[in-house]
DNA sequence: CTCATTCAACGACTTTTATCGGTTTTCTGT
DNA sequence: ACAGAAAACCGATAAAAGTCGTTGAATGAG
């Protein structure tokens, strides 16, 4: 690959993340010259809970996982990020260590920006800090509904959920590492109860599950049980 | 009392606040007229979610809850508030309606600011910026580990970690309000399971409950029931 | 193609959490 | 001090979630 081909395809995946839409041309050279590019193999760890910054991240290709792990080695999922989001982005803005685990669920490409360049960023550019309180808004907003279905609601309910977020017209398409036991792990509970509960459901006759895709047999079905109120 | 009190005590009150502790007294005194002060008795709601955001509010005096209800009617708290602390601070940076119902626990005294004051502020300060990023931070964190919590412990081992955070060197105070059955929206579950949890605890020699305060008798071995790593 | 591995399926079982019904104790207001 | 209400207490079940052992199908590496 040729440098200038480098650079360009760098100064494009840069100019998508939401951080970035709004700064100048100069700011975002220098955002690029503090990146770097490392690729990784599927279930390999990118950052681990705890360990102290080292800046923020970008997916450029791939899926990865952020979790959190139990002391009997349950993880939950926190997030699923696809190609275009970013990680660790919390970090970067305070002085806190990684409040995640994130790992490859598949063979991908990921950037990191060096922290020291975005707090000084942040300090020339208000747009910069206004989008971050976006970001984090939206983190908040999405992490109050988590504690909500987890607390108030039961994993039946969940599943029908997640089916219903992740469903495109009348299916789910199941990538190659979306298992029973990633499921489980994002609604917050064990693959055996995710794999009774997609029975149940195709009992009832609301889904019919095959190999790599779920489908939806009776939408409004699958609403009452998801609790979605229209 | 007098209107000099008045704006005295409304400045004192409001200079606390975090998100206004930089700001210079120019700033403050138009956060300061822009300031409505509230009485609320107990059990009554101050804000109620999903409606369109009022502005920042401010805890002058008194205990209030953030929750979220479920269809059944249970509620999960989100937060707790004492005086000094302010809600809804996610609703006024963004254009979000409120994110909880928030209510009186006790006879409350509640300041709020208006939004559009805010926004405009931040506009010219950045520290205030700096401040709100501060803060959601904050409570991602917060929230992160409540979603660990709820998905990879159990009740016993969250009654754990709430009493050791409340305790005050070997005992926990309980204020009128904090009944079983608050203490079980707190963890996640219901007062039933709540209260079997606490006789478990105390059969055990672990702990001694008495009316309005809880004794911890074995600091050591409710560590080790609240998983806690040293 | 074959073999080892991973995933899914499934029944039996245990543990945890929730619900129910009722009693006793404590708190509150008069 | 008293009555009524709220909170705590407690045993009995029930339901939900989690665990275990086994089987067979799908997948992918060689």
């Amino acid at each position: 690959m040729s440098n200038d081909g480098f650079s360009e395809q760098a100064r494009d995946i840069l100019k998508a993340v939401s951080y970035f839409s709004k700064l100048d041309d100069a700011a975002l050279a220098s955002v690029e010259r503090a990146a770097i590019r490392r690729d990784y193999d599927a279930e390999q760890v990118i950052l681990i809970e705890g360990e102290p910054c080292a800046g923020l991240y970008i997916v450029e290709s791939g899926w990865l996982k952020a979790v959190r792990i139990g002391l009997d080695g349950r993880e939950q999922v926190l997030q699923t990020l696809k190609p275009g989001e970013t990680f660790n982005a919390l970090s970067v803005f305070t002085d806190a260590p990684n409040q995640a685990t994130v790992a490859a669920l598949e063979p991908s490409v990921v950037w990191m920006v060096r922290r020291d360049i975005l707090l000084k960023l942040m300090e020339e550019h208000p747009s910069l800090a206004r989008q971050v309180i976006q970001e984090l808004a939206g983190k908040v907003q999405y992490l109050i509904r988590m504690v909500e279905d987890l607390s108030l609601r039961s994993v039946e309910t969940r599943l029908a959920r997640l089916l219903l977020g992740q469903a495109e017209g009348e299916s789910v398409q199941r990538r190659r590492w979306e298992t029973q036991a990633e499921m489980a792990s994002r609604l917050g509970t064990v693959p055996d109860v995710v794999n009774r509960a997609l029975r149940k459901l195709s009992e009832e006759g609301i889904i019919h599950v095959k190999r790599h895709q779920i489908q939806i047999l009776d939408k409004e079905g699958l609403k009452a049980i998801a609790q979605v109120i229209e």
